[in-house]
RNA sequence: GGUCCCAUCGUCUAGCUCGGCCUAGGACACCAGGUUUUCAUCCUGGCGACAGGGGUUCAAAUCCCCUUGGGAUCACCA
């Protein structure tokens, strides 16, 4: 199968056709992380972007694991990172799972393939062998460095004859494969920044294979982008100063040059680049902390990207049909926390009883409240919970701590300071639990109707003269321990009569002691 | 330090490509009201930015230059 040639795909819903811009080949982009570590947001931004770019050109979206680095690559993380997109909503086209023509998706799978094209580069002169040692390139950096000057390869090898380097390899001396800079300068298409220019002045004799054989980044990135005949590069700033580099490869190679784009940073609170340091980075966090996976998409899409001048929350439909890598902002975003806890809320609100319930029960049952079974024994019952809360928490993980009353002993019901402080101010507050549970009595027997008894229970409190708060501040403890949270006969109907009795006994007891 | 990139409210952004519709729009946060038994939600209003300086032009947030500020990168990591 022809990799340039068009595939069909199921894009978005029919009612919101994709208009598919005129480009002259195919579209094919690719997200290709290292797996060194969890997916980091960053990285999840730009996956989404090259995937919307893809889509809305009725081009295709490739996978690959860079994973030339053995120190640090694990199975683990390239297994977490694969889910990571997955949660997304992300489809690759081609992948190391899935597989496809232009394989493998795996660099470490390929070091053949590289060597042969470092063989290519050596024997038409592109590349040559570099036989200094890690001693002498410090030593040449320090002392550029104690000159101030530029710390750069200075040349030595690249004189050396090659039919002697050759040898002196083949006798078993250690060597690396540089690239051969020519002079001159090179200027790297951005489709987000413009044209940038580069002197080869600037560009160093980057090392593409290392002296165990293993190929490096620059390397790599280039054989596969050609391999894979990817049309598009976009990737995140600090790639761009490598581009040259990777630009006078594609000309040695004579190979078509894929356009580039480089993304914006994303900054930490720090105003630098977003590290562990200023907060959580990695996309497993969020989910794990239970943010709505629109949320996510839609928060970090916002990142360097907008819809339109007005709208903020969008929908992965929508990033799709008006993505365009023109579009995207070319200064750093500093990552805003709070706004993405609102904008979780935002999505959470949004969401069905139903699906709200199934996103945080595995929330409630890790917190320890109750077991999964039990959960979907009293379903209808949890269903209400949740219902009571939607409007007070903006990620699934804050519900376990603001429903926990619900699970305690009704004899022992954790009260907070603050709420048994509020309390004691009103002098009459046993006695009003008394009076109310003697009221209450016989109008749960059968069962809690919250609205009738929201309006009978003000009206009593009002006859008895009591202001609201030195009615609703002493029940609200009893029953929930806290200082504020839902609707106090919406808890009511939540705990059931014969618990709202014993949790008013339990009060009036404690307090009266 | 060299090279490269960037620059609109505190933050995310619209506007900049093709100067006039901009007394610069939206959102988060913040502040003040309203609704409510509390909290939250929700509603209304407010605060708040074109980094500075030069040009070009009848007209500049938008084009050009300089300054300043910030960032990225300088590995046998990716």
């Amino acid at each position: 199968m022809d990799p340039r040639a068009p595939r069909a795909y199921p894009l978005s819903p029919a009612s919101s056709p994709i208009e598919v811009s005129p480009v002259s080949k195919p579209v094919r982009v690719r997200f290709a992380p290292s797996p060194t570590g969890k997916l980091h947001i960053g990285g999840a931004r730009t996956a989404l972007f090259n995937w919307a770019y893809a889509r809305r050109h009725g081009g295709q979206f490739l996978l690959r694991i860079e994973d030339t680095d053995p120190e640090r690559s694990t199975k683990e993380f390239e297994v977490a990172i694969l889910e990571g997109l997955h949660w997304l909503g992300i489809q690759w086209d081609e992948g190391p799972d899935i597989g496809g023509p232009c394989g493998p998706y795996r660099q470490s799978e390929k070091y053949p393939q590289y060597r042969e094209v470092a063989a290519q580069l050596l024997a038409s002169g592109h590349a040559y062998h570099c036989f200094c040692t890690t001693e002498r390139l410090d030593a040449l950096r320090a002392e550029q460095e104690s000159r101030k000057e530029r710390q750069v390869y200075d040349r030595l090898c690249a004189q050396l004859d090659s039919a002697q380097s050759a040898r002196r390899v083949a006798a078993g001396e250690k060597a690396v494969i540089r690239f051969r800079v020519p002079p001159g300068e090179t200027v790297c298409i951005d489709h987000i920044r413009g044209d940038v220019r580069f002197s080869h002045d600037e560009v160093d004799d980057w090392v593409m294979v290392r002296s165990d054989g293993s190929p490096t980044y620059n390397f790599c990135v280039v054989c596969d982008d050609v391999d894979m005949g990817i049309t598009h590069v976009f990737r995140g700033e600090e790639h761009l100063v490598n581009t040259p580099k990777q630009v006078l490869l594609y000309q040695a190679l004579g190979k078509p040059m894929p356009e580039f784009g480089h993304l914006p940073l994303m900054l930490g609170t720090d105003g630098k680049k977003l590290s562990k340091r200023t907060g959580d980075t990695a996309l497993q966090d969020y989910r794990d902390k239970g943010f709505p996976r629109e949320a996510v998409v839609n928060f970090l899409c916002l990142q360097g990207w907008a819809l339109d001048g007005t709208s903020v929350l969008f929908s992965v439909e929508q990033l799709v049909q008006h993505f365009d890598i023109k579009d995207v902002q070319k200064a750093g975003a500093i990552f805003d926390p709070e706004k993405f806890r609102w904008m979780a809320g935002e999505y959470l609100r949004k969401e069905s009883l139903e699906t709200l319930a199934a996103h945080c029960a595995p929330f409630v049952v890790a917190a320890g409240l109750c077991s999964a079974d039990e959960l979907a024994r009293r379903s209808a019952w949890f269903l209400e919970v949740v219902k009571t809360e939607q409007a007070r928490i903006s990620i699934y993980s804050e519900l376990p701590a603001r429903i926990a009353y619900l699970f305690q002993p009704d004899s022992a019901v954790v009260w907070v300071d603050e709420a048994v402080v509020a309390v004691k101010k009103h002098a009459a507050a046993v006695q009003t639990l008394r009076d109310y549970r003697a009221w209450l009595e016989g109008r749960v027997s059968g069962g809690v109707d919250a609205a009738a008894l929201r309006d009978a229970a003000k009206a009593w409190a009002q006859e008895r003269g009591l202001k609201l708060p030195a009615f609703f501040q002493p029940v609200r403890l009893a029953l929930c321990g806290v200082v504020n949270g839902a609707d106090m006969f919406d808890v009511m109907a939540l705990l059931g009569g014969p618990a709202v009795l014993a949790r008013l006994d339990a009060a009036a007891q404690r307090l009266g002691a």
